[in-house]
RNA sequence: GGCCCCAUCGUCUAGCCCGGUUAGGACAGAAGCCUCUCAAGCUUCAGGCAGGGGUUCAAAUCCCCUUGGGGUCACCA
């Protein structure tokens, strides 16, 4: 029903990059699946735009689902916080809990009737059987398999109990969970669409815990029924959940249901090669939006990791993402997520994907209004070519809006001794208050004459001007900056350094 | 530790499937040019096929082993 082709050396293929599957021919149905456990996270952004471009490129659909059925762990606001996110990248669904869809409700919280239907099917037909072992006699059956050095798993005790015993169990009200009674003998394989074919030993599979004693499934149930109700056709999940894949495989064939293709992308990395976790790395959307970092790069930037575009291009929208994707060039080593890489990213996108007027907007929008904006935008033609996230903004501008900061002499004086300096400062405070223009361009020469009467290079001559004006080494261009703080402010600029000088 | 995944410059990667390249690009680094600071731009430099066996006239590319890294082993997802 979902076909897509397999190649038919996928068996033998065994080189990397060794995608097993192509570009479905009929509209794909994939899925985001987060939990709302905290700010949400940066991984789920890179999975959801994998998803995303198959959906879109198979003119199919791109839902989001919440799992929400860890009671514990469950934050509120992450919720609204994943679609604000996800909104903010454009990685926006076709389907979901806040736009609804013909699958809904999207939040596994509220599918429980569905989950106990299915569980009810599975104890019927003796895929699965409940289990009434406690917590702590789970705990000290694992620890004693460990003492023994043995591996570590449920030892099946419950799935050994007559029926006649279950009920009696279940009547006394004994809480129970409900685990799937995995195959004892033979072998589980899938095909992975990025890695070819992926075979367990059935021995080493666990007897998954379906339903917890609460009532609400886990996640391998409440996943693989999920998938199938909302016609999946196709799990491009992270590499974590490989290992998890032969359960939901069994549990696929327990239901009789077929399977949707599976893809596992390689994990984002923090530095030292270890999945990407927040206490090496930012991992929180969020602050990568209060950074300056533009949703068009850090979903650029994102694209990166894990795939290369047919003709190399590093900088490249999201639809021109989806347009040239394929998953044959999806990759499967685990990328480190370089934060120095994402700046230059984001960088080229400031400085020359987006437009002046663009800039601006962001600019005001992500200052949220401590600028003004007329003088934003006299400025931002010069500040827009420097900066590599919008938080830098504030480094170039907050002398023009906020007044100049108090000198440091040694800043002032640079190379020069302070009376050379003040003797520069002089002699460009007489040209500047006589200045007959004060546009950039008649500042310049004026300055540059001065300069030369001096018999000093330019760079000499205005270092100590630069920074009597700007407040700082590191400021828009000299003159343009005289220009937009006006001849008032500027000889009050020249005359305060002056002063410090002396 | 068992099982599973992965392996080209420090990092992201092209090349691998369909063996023959001076192994290409980008970020970061170094040097220089340009220059009113900082950016940008331009020109250079440095840096890699994890190791060992095969197969072959020829291996980054195909096969095997080793090593290394990662993931996973919950009433979390």
């Amino acid at each position: 029903m979902f076909a897509f082709q397999q190649t038919h050396s996928c068996l033998e293929a065994e080189g990397r990059h060794m995608a097993t599957i192509t570009m479905p021919t009929t509209p794909a149905r994939t899925r985001i699946a987060p939990s709302p456990t905290g700010d949400p996270h940066v991984g789920t952004a890179y999975i959801a735009l994998f998803n995303k471009a198959l959906a879109v490129r198979s003119k199919g659909q791109f839902l989001l689902r919440i799992e929400d059925t860890d009671r514990e762990r469950y934050v509120e606001g992450s919720e609204k916080m994943i679609f604000e996110a996800l909104r903010w990248l454009s990685l926006d669904y076709d389907e979901g809990p806040d736009v609804g869809g013909p699958h809904a409700p999207y939040r596994q919280s509220e599918r429980s009737a569905i989950y106990k239907k299915a569980v009810d099917d599975l104890l019927s037909r003796k895929q699965a059987y409940r289990c009434f072992c406690t917590a702590a006699r789970l705990e000290q059956m694992r620890s004693d398999m460990k003492a023994r050095k043995e591996q570590p798993g449920y030892d099946r005790t419950c799935r050994k109990l007559s029926e006649d015993d279950a009920r009696a169990k279940l009547a006394e009200g004994v809480a129970c969970v409900v685990r799937l009674a995995v195959p004892l003998e033979g072998q589980t394989a899938f095909e992975d669409g990025l890695r070819g074919k992926t075979v367990f030993e059935n021995r080493t599979i666990d007897d998954q815990v379906l339903l917890k004693s609460d009532g609400l499934p886990k996640y391998h149930l409440a996943n693989v029924v999920d998938d199938h109700e909302m016609r999946i056709t196709h799990v491009i999940r992270a590499e974590e959940w490989i290992t998890s894949t032969p359960k939901h495989v069994l549990l696929y064939r327990a239901f009789g249901w077929e399977a949707p293709a599976f893809c596992h992308m390689p994990l984002l990395r923090n530095k030292d090669k270890s999945k990407i976790s927040k206490r090496k790395n930012p991992t929180s959307l969020i602050w990568y939006r209060d950074e300056g970092f533009l949703p068009e790069a850090l979903v650029n930037f994102l694209g990166l990791m894990g795939y290369s575009m047919s003709d190399q291009r590093e900088i490249f929208t999201k639809e021109e993402f989806i347009a040239d994707f394929d998953i044959s060039r999806v990759g499967t080593t685990g990328p480190v997520f370089d934060l120095q890489k994402l700046e230059h990213v984001n960088g080229e996108w400031i400085q020359k994907r987006i437009s002046l007027d663009d800039f601006v907007r962001r600019i005001s929008a992500h200052w949220k209004g401590k600028y003004d904006e007329a003088l934003v935008r006299k400025l931002a033609p010069l500040i827009q070519p420097r900066i590599k996230k919008l938080k830098e903004w504030s480094d170039y501008a907050d002398s023009f809006f906020f007044g100049c900061p108090d000198y440091k002499t040694e800043e002032l004086s640079g190379k020069r001794t302070p009376a050379e300096a003040a003797a520069i400062l002089d002699r460009t405070i007489a040209l500047v208050a006589g200045a007959p223009s004060f546009e950039h361009k008649a500042l310049e020469e004026a300055a540059k004459a001065a300069a030369a009467e001096a018999n000093m290079k330019p760079r000499d001559f205005l270092a100590a001007v630069f920074v009597a004006v700007t407040g700082k080494p590191v400021a828009p261009p000299l003159f343009d900056s005289m220009e937009i703080l006006g001849r008032d402010e500027t000889l009050a600029r020249l005359r305060k350094a002056r002063a410090k000088l002396a």
